[in-house]
DNA sequence: TATACTGTAATTATATATGTTACAGATGAA
DNA sequence: TTCATCTGTAACATATATAATTACAGTATA
């Protein structure tokens, strides 16, 4: 799986924790220690997806436009990471009836199984990953 | 997920198809159409593992040890790619809240995910898989 | 009109995956 | 006993994927 989820959950979590007043990109960055464009790349898929809204300009930047009790890690990974479970495999020899096959019965495979993590991941919200957060031992401030 | 899983399951299915005889890396690497090195490493890991036998030399090679239908796609993934469901995200700032903690919530939440998983895969054998295949309408030879 | 933001494309750097080479050790056959 | 044929691994090279960086247009605010 590649870690535009991991930063789209942070970046959801840090709205979550800043509900009022709009976050930066360069605040997001600074906190999951990553470069700020790359916020900016991934918080620009939750916006067309209607999770957040931006606004450009002075005073500009993010917040949640969905209460965190309604979107779940199953949003999100469809929107970040769909097919991410798919395991790779190089276009095998097609001569032979294993490599002819191997790739289009485990695609089917991990379909399902995609699907069957979607019933796992439906099951926490962000809200929970956030309640998560503030039951956690450490962090000093948001 | 890495392609060691995929070179893994299909090293087995060519195995299955060809039980008496053993099976050298270069035909396995014709077939899945990746390096005899690489062939050799992963099915080292099997070996270790005792799902097959190797035998070096002349005539030698390698040929599956259980039955087929004894080894699931579960056994196969955790061998080759144990965590690798976890989403992968840099150390992040530990000043603040989200960083500091984010990184431990999802990684718990990924572990069960990876149990959840483990409950599907465990449904798939190689003979299943082997049976997939020959129901496929291609390929012309072994 | 100056400043502080997002949006996004293009480029560069880094990390990871894979291929390749090399060679030691095992085995069987000539 | 010597040669050919395998596996087992380490070391290195290359390719691919991922992330950072640079650059700049567009938008909002004061």
């Amino acid at each position: 799986m590649n870690s535009n989820f991991t930063l789209a959950v942070h970046s959801l979590a840090f709205l979550t924790l800043q509900p009022d007043r709009m976050a930066t990109s360069d605040m997001i960055a600074k906190s999951a220690s990553v470069h700020p464009v790359r916020v900016r790349t991934v918080l620009s898929l939750l916006r067309k997806n209607s999770y957040i809204k931006t606004k450009e300009g002075t005073g500009g930047g993010f917040i949640f436009d969905l209460n965190p009790d309604e979107v779940s890690l199953w949003d999100i990974y469809k929107i970040t990471s769909d097919g991410a479970l798919q395991p790779k495999c190089p276009e095998a020899n097609g001569h032979c009836v294993v490599g002819a096959n191997m790739q289009h019965v485990l695609f089917r495979i991990f379909l399902g199984a995609e699907e069957h993590l979607g019933e796992y991941l439906k099951a926490y919200t962000i809200k929970e990953v956030v309640d998560f957060i503030r039951q956690q031992p450490s962090g000093d401030s948001a």
